[in-house]
DNA sequence: AATCTCTCCAACCGCATGAAG
DNA sequence: TCTTCATGCGGTTGGAGAGAT
């Protein structure tokens, strides 16, 4: 390498920096959904992000890709990054690759947080374990000792990459909610929480319009009512509407741990503001000041209707993106904030 | 209740590597 | 062969959340 050295990868005055948005990984999941990912440096700028190419590839491998195993280590596979991590030292990727669905950066960050730590505490006790120790400090690789090994049971190699699991049993964020409300959260464990999904569906003038959204997904649209209630729908990278877009700002859940649903920076105040209005109600107060007296609340087969792999097509065949946006709705989203007005910043439910 | 400290992990940075011109 | 570019890799960091004081 020589020369005047390596242009910078991008301007970093020119992108956006930090925890990725909801709606950011929204347009990158679509994005690669329809057009893959041949040149991350180009990425960005057709998928419309204010991000550089390395990010969105960092964040797509780590964290949004649909293959990811989520969940906790399981002993096996932390006995497992133990033998080859002294097999192969710090050879993160290399070690990855023997773990499908998990990553460099998180088997790294299990051993350094959680496998090192345990493997001094180990040794502190006794000298049997000096070999392993001598692996934990020594960042070389061994080339004496064969990895023997096995991949983890329950890998999900050969499996959906995303387990979705239905609600029965948890509290939750919905603990009172209303059966009558056309919400219908489910969870799934990540690695470090646990995550709502939440579903909604209006029914007006034959047309569905649904939402979904969790942490990671956010995506809505609209299908003709003729057709199935049960079809499925992939991500609409250009979804439309503004409509939805002001939905966004009413979030109406917030569990715990997770990010707010939108929180570009344009959104951030008005998120953290609207991001406590109790669950559901503000979808069966929108739909009575819609007149709505046809809209059917009707019960969703969470496990057809969810996308269960980011990268299954499954679109209604009149499936629209752009529909335009009833005025009706817009007049009702207006009653609807003198209704329920951003709650102060210091309010809780 | 307020403050401090620790833990964890997503994201960033810089270097290495290989391909292309 | 040299330079430039794109991507991969491993080390490090920043900040949110949890626990301790």
């Amino acid at each position: 390498m020589g020369g005047k050295g390596r242009a910078p990868c991008c301007d970093k005055s020119q992108v956006k920096r930090g925890p990725w948005s909801p709606s950011e990984d929204l347009r990158l999941i679509s994005f690669i959904q329809k057009h893959g990912h041949d040149n991350w440096r180009a990425l960005p700028k057709q998928a419309g992000l204010l991000r550089c190419g390395k990010s969105c590839r960092l964040r797509w491998i780590n964290y949004l890709r649909p293959d990811l195993k989520r969940g906790n280590f399981t002993k096996e596979e932390e006995d497992s990054i133990i033998k080859l991590h002294e097999a192969w030292g710090n050879k993160w990727s290399k070690i990855a690759s023997q773990f499908p669905g998990r990553t460099d950066n998180e088997i790294k960050n299990v051993w350094n947080t959680h496998l090192r730590k345990r493997l001094v505490s180990k040794n502190s006790c006794g000298d049997d374990q000096s070999k392993e120790l001598s692996s934990i400090t020594s960042t070389s690789s061994s080339s004496s000792s064969s990895a023997s090994f096995q991949r983890s049971s329950g890998n999900p190699s050969e499996g959906a990459a995303v387990e979705f699991e239905h609600q029965s049993g948890h509290e939750s964020t919905m603990a009172n909610k209303d059966p009558n409300e056309m919400n219908y959260p489910i969870r799934r464990q990540s690695k470090r929480n646990l995550i709502n999904i939440h579903l909604w569906k209006v029914k007006f003038q034959r047309r569905w319009y649904f939402k979904a959204s969790d942490s990671l997904f956010d995506f809505t649209g609209a299908y003709e009512t003729q057709i199935s209630d049960k079809a499925e729908f992939e991500i609409p990278f250009e979804s439309d509407c503004d409509f939805w877009n002001m939905l966004d700002g009413l979030v109406p859940f917030q569990s715990n741990h997770e990010p707010t649903l939108l929180q570009d920076d344009d959104q951030a105040n008005q998120s953290s503001n609207l991001g406590l209005v109790e669950s559901g109600k503000w979808l069966s107060y929108l739909e009575s000041e819609l007149g709505l007296e046809q809209t059917t609340k009707t019960e969703i087969n969470d496990q057809d209707f969810l996308m269960k792999d980011a990268t299954e097509k499954l679109v209604p065949e009149n499936y629209c993106d752009k529909l335009p946006r009833p005025a009706e709705i817009d007049q009702g989203m207006d009653r609807y904030f003198e209704m329920w007005p951003p709650l102060p910043d210091n309010s809780v439910i």
